[in-house]
DNA sequence: ATAAACCTTAGACTAGACTCTAATGTCAAG
DNA sequence: CTTGACATTAGAGTCTAGTCTAAGGTTTAT
């Protein structure tokens, strides 16, 4: 098949395709006359395994040691694949938490708030947003604002 | 105060002081003779406002749209603000969803392989990674894959 | 007076994963 | 035979948020 046809069947961009190959993950099997690319159906099934790998959390980079193992089992271990696996679980697991730290704020920040058509004079989110734990030197003083605004 | 010490009282960088006044968010009040940067205790505030912002997780673009509320809240309404929180909330919520389904399927791709120093032959994370759910014309057949490998 | 430490500018570079353009060649259908 | 859809290449552009450099000017301390 040629690029167009595996675009569709993989759900990929010709676009994102060729640009798979110049970072040297994925290349047609073969090239017709004419030089266009022609795949395989194994080069669909490659093509899906990178695709599932991204799905997953992989960058290109580590995408590409996954191609390396699955072209060459004997050649290495499960602790490479596991290795792998356990970096990422670890990275998604932090970013969630982070995210979930951000995710508190924001309720905090938004919960004050009373969202209506009045004047932000008093918006309680420009507010906590302005707070300053130790504020000095400025003659400014926190509000206490006890309702929503 | 120069642009070394707002950089020390914000915990940013005079680089990204620089770029943030290139952004268009905040500028020094003065400039000295010499032409440098003079920041006031308001600068410092604004600045203080600027990374509490980017730490909940609005874009500089977003920061910009707080900055412009906080510098003339009467012409603002609280919904401008609000709506911003919100649309974040509902960002970040998506994020994390996406993450965990992805924490999901790692935690099954590490848990099938055994990780250790065997070879990768019949590696678990390559065979599911490699796994279509409608595999065809290829007489490939998924393997069964009881243990660990 | 001279070095260290600070400041100025414009602009280039980074990461990651695309996304698109221009200029040209090829193929199938009407 | 021409039109339109598809293909090729190299290379540029996009996005976000910085990060760094070069080549110089200023301030402070010794
Ligand atoms: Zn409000
Ligand atoms: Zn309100
Ligand atoms: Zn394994
Ligand atoms: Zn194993």
């Amino acid at each position: 098949m040629k690029i167009g046809e595996l675009a569709k069947q993989s759900g990929l961009s010709t676009h994102t395709l060729r640009f798979y190959e110049k970072q040297g993950l994925i290349r047609a099997s073969t090239r017709s006359e004419s030089n266009y690319r022609i795949y395989s159906q194994a080069d669909l099934s490659a093509v899906r395994f990178v695709k599932r790998s991204r799905d997953m959390g992989f960058s290109l980079e580590e995408v590409g040691v996954f191609l390396s193992i699955r072209a060459d089992k004997p050649a290495h271990v499960c602790r490479e694949a596991k290795d792998l696996a356990q970096q990422k679980i670890f990275e998604v697991e932090q970013k969630i938490h982070e995210m979930q730290q951000m995710l508190t704020a924001l309720h905090k920040l938004s919960d004050a708030c009373c969202g209506g058509n009045e004047s932000a004079e008093f918006c309680s989110i420009i507010e906590v947003l302005d707070y300053t734990s130790v504020e000095q030197d400025e003659g400014y003083s926190v509000p206490a604002g006890k309702g929503k605004a």
